[in-house]
DNA sequence: CGCGGCTTTGATGTTCATCAAGTAAAGTGG
DNA sequence: CCACTTTACTTGATGAACATCAAAGCCGCG
C-alpha cells in the first residue's frame, strides 16, 4: 500500500459525486487533508475490528467487502466499484469496522478523515442529506441482493452472479472472473465444489464457455431464464 | 387504521431519540404537523410500491418488514420494535417503498412528512448526522443478522430466532410467538414443515415447551449452543 | 523440483423441500 | 349457536438438492 498526496479535488471527476453541496472553502479544507492510497490485487484495505478513522471511497479498481463467520469461513457481503463507498456500513454508527475490505484488482482509494466529514456534516445539512442518500442506496442494494440470492437455488445463483459480473461490472459477455471459485461460493453461500459443478454444467449445456478465469456468456437468454426460474 | 392528532412532542419520551439536535422552533414545526396512526394486529402499514411520503417510526407495538419475492413467496427482512424506524430502507434514496410493513401486534406509528424532515435536515447538519447514525445502525443490524442466519443450518436458525424473541423482544424465557410458523419460515428461509419439525424436536429434547403460540425456553444454555454450533 | 493453493470430478451421505394426509383452531353465514 | 369453510399446525414418507470426503491434475513460486 502506497500513500500519495495529490491535490486536484477541484478538477476531480468524483467531485460531483461526493461534494455536491459543499462550499468552495470546505472543498479546500478537504483537499489539503485527504489522502489517496494504492493497493495491489489481494491487499487488505480494511481489517475487521480496526478503528474507523477514514471515510473511504473507491477511485479505481474493484474490492470485496467480507466478514469472517464463527466457523472460520468467510462470507462476502458485496463487491464495490469505482465511485462506491468502501466504508459503507457502520461508519457513522460504530467505532470499529465489523467487516473487512480487500482489493480484487489493483485499486486506489480516496480517504478523508472521519472528523473532517463529521465536522462538515454537522455544519452543512445539504451535504449530509446527499450523503445519507448515497449510503442508504448502497446498503439497500446489499439487502435487496441478499433477498434475491436467498430465494434462488444453486444453479440460479451461479447464473445470477455471472450476469452480475457481465452486466454490472464488466459490461461485456466475455470477462475474466475477478474472484476465485471459492469466493463465489463465499458470496452465494455454497461450497466450492458445487460452484464448480454448476459452472461445468452451464458449460456442458453450451450456455457459457470457460477458459480458466475467463468466462464467455454464449446464450444470455437462457442464462437469464435460469437465473429467474432458480 | 385510525389517525389521531396529539401534540405532546415536548413531553414525548421518544423526543430524545429522534429530536436530539433539533431546536425548539423546529420541534414546534414538527409537532403541529406530525400525525399518529393506530393499527390493529394484521394491518398493513406500508405496501410495497407505495410512494414514500412520511418518515415513520414505531411508538408502540411490533411490526415486520417484508418483501414479496418473484415466486409469490414472502420474505421477512426484519422485525421492528418501539422506537425503531419503520421506514428504514430507501426512504432517502428512493421514491417508492421496495418492501412492505405489517403490524404483528396492535401498533402506533408517529409520522412526519418527508419534506419536513428533509427541510430540517438540510438546515441542521447535527440533526442529519444523528439521523444517519441511527438509520445506519438499523440497516447494519439487518445485514449482520442476515449473515448470521445464513451460516447456520435449520436447527440452529430456529434456536437463533427463539433466542432473538426471548432476549431482544420479550426479555423473558416464556412468551407468545408473535408470528406464525409460516412467518418464521419466511424469515429464516425454510419451509413451514421443517420449522415445525425443528420446534417439535426441540420440544422432544426437553429444550423448550410449546403450548400453541406460547414458547417456554427450558434449557437456555443448550439452545445457545445449538444456535452457535449451527 | 516440490510444495501449497486453486481447480476439477466422482462417490456417498446428510439436510432439506415436496407431497400427502390428517388434526386442531378460527372465522363465516344461516 | 351450530354446521361449514378456511387457515394454521402437525407428522410421515419420499426424493431432490446440496455438503462432505477423497483423490487427482494444474499451475505458480520459492
Amino acid at each position: 500500500m502506497e500513500s500519495i498526496n495529490t491535490c486536484n479535488c477541484e478538477g476531480c471527476e468524483l467531485k460531483s459525486l461526493f461534494f455536491e453541496n459543499v462550499t468552495t472553502s470546505e472543498i479546500e479544507s478537504i483537499c489539503t487533508r485527504k489522502t489517496e492510497h494504492e493497493y495491489s490485487k489481494g491487499d487488505i484495505i480494511i481489517q475487521e475490528g480496526e478503528a474507523i478513522q477514514d471515510f473511504i471511497y473507491l477511485k479505481t479498481g474493484l474490492v470485496k467487502l467480507y466478514r469472517s463467520g464463527n466457523n472460520g469461513k468467510e462470507q462476502i457481503i458485496c463487491f464495490a466499484l469505482p465511485l462506491d463507498f468502501v466504508s459503507l456500513l457502520s461508519i457513522f454508527s460504530e467505532q470499529k469496522y465489523n467487516y473487512s475490505v480487500a482489493a480484487l484488482e489493483d485499486s486506489v482509494t480516496c480517504n478523508i478523515r472521519m472528523e473532517e466529514v463529521k465536522s462538515i456534516a454537522s455544519q452543512n445539512g445539504k451535504f449530509t442529506l446527499s450523503l445519507i442518500e448515497k449510503v442508504n442506496k448502497a446498503t439497500d442494494r446489499i439487502i435487496l441482493d441478499f433477498l434475491e440470492v436467498k430465494q434462488k437455488r444453486l444453479y440460479g445463483r451461479i447464473a445470477y452472479i455471472l450476469l452480475y459480473f457481465s452486466k454490472k461490472i464488466y459490461n461485456s459477455k466475455s470477462f475474466d472472473l475477478p474472484v476465485s471459485r471459492k469466493e463465489i461460493a463465499e458470496y452465494i453461500g455454497m461450497t466450492v465444489e458445487n460452484v464448480i459443478r454448476s459452472l461445468s454444467d452451464l458449460r456442458k449445456d453450451g450456455i457459457i464457455k470457460i477458459f480458466g478465469p475467463n468466462i464467455e456468456i454464449v446464450d444470455e437468454d437462457r442464462l437469464l431464464r435460469i437465473s429467474e426460474l432458480s
